[in-house]
DNA sequence: ATATAAAGTCAACAAATGTTGACGTGCGTG
DNA sequence: CACGCACGTCAACATTTGTTGACTTTATAT
């Protein structure tokens, strides 16, 4: 039995180009709008041919609900009590590239960037009520744990919104400091109970 | 000298079937993405031919930017002094149909859906950031202006794109009351400069 | 009534879209 | 060696997009 994975004897092998597309359609997905991304945008960045990618994921559509479940990655991972929740949030917005929330806020960065085009509307929707919003909400606990899961998430994407998305021009250092003061501020606030 | 409006005399007028062009424009950017709404959507609920859409106004980009503009209105308008930001921010929440801030709404939703479209992406930025982020500054004042204000528009921006942009199920009854609640106390903590 | 200019319609264009089928190529096995 | 299969390429498709030019209709002015 052969294994799965690319075996170097064979010059070409399908599970890595089929990763190779995924992947650079993960990147257009997180930059563009599912309408703005072509086929052909996806396979040149690839480096295949624009039939490929309808040859492994069937339609466009399939590819980007595909890309935003995360490939094998499972639900939404967020900490487990709210005490560290706050934190979580901040470090959401904050450009380091941490692996484990990186793919968080990659998630719903697609999910901001392709929210209008009705062709992905209902995937994102669903996806970001279960992934998302429903966790959130758990872990958030009692009293109005959906409405303060919502409000936290209002904060968090239109910071990332603005920031990203419409791209503000960079605050004066002191404001930014005393913008992340008052951003971690606002989401204890909101996220943990007794506050 | 002839009157510049639609004379009743005159079957067919240019302005009036303009205005008609334009309000369909507007309401269908309103409700979907720069790159999904077609010249002959907008045509078709004008009710007149693609053509003139092309016609009265150049292109389809020219169109998105005179929409934006809000046609003969002038700047944001916004409360003079920073006491009543925080109540003028949640009515721009609040589903209520004020005419006054209508019109800033419509033309935040406008931004919103349309900001991940690159054709649109620069006319949103530069009018954002001239027309909103600049004038809020202004009216809430030292210290920090710059930084507050871009945090009251992203929890204002992030709230509105939960709501509209991606339908979240209505929140229970007492659930939505502390959400209102609790988003009037968090703007007044942004906005107010001694809270 | 006839000419003139505005207002609108029709058809077509070039380009780009997602998707599909036929065809070529190199590998491992009979 | 030759067959068959996995992998990939090429070309074309049907649609839709924004935009433009030529033509028709309508109302005013001479």
């Amino acid at each position: 039995m052969d294994e799965t994975l690319c075996m170097p004897r064979r010059r070409k092998c399908a599970a890595t180009t089929r990763e190779m597309i995924f992947e650079a359609a993960r990147a257009r997905f997180l930059s563009e709008s599912y309408d703005t991304v072509g086929m052909r945008d996806i396979a040149r960045d690839a480096g295949v041919d624009v039939a490929l990618v309808s040859r492994y994921f069937g339609s466009k559509e399939d590819l980007f609900r595909l890309v935003l479940k995360g490939g094998e990655d499972r639900k939404f991972e967020l900490p487990g009590n709210a005490a560290e929740l706050p934190a979580f949030f901040l470090s959401m917005i904050a450009q380091g590239e941490d692996a484990e929330c990186g793919h968080q806020r990659d998630k719903l960065m697609i999910m901001l960037r392709s929210a209008s085009s009705p062709a992905a509307a209902e995937v994102i929707r669903s996806s970001f009520g279960r992934d998302v919003l429903e966790p959130l909400a758990g872990v958030i606990g009692e009293p109005n744990a959906d409405a303060r899961a919502v409000l936290a998430m209002a904060l968090l994407i239109g910071t990332n919104f603005l920031k990203t998305v419409m791209p503000i021009e960079p605050l004066s250092q002191d404001e930014l400091s005393h913008f992340r003061a008052e951003l971690l501020r606002l989401f204890e606030r909101v996220l943990v109970p007794q506050a």
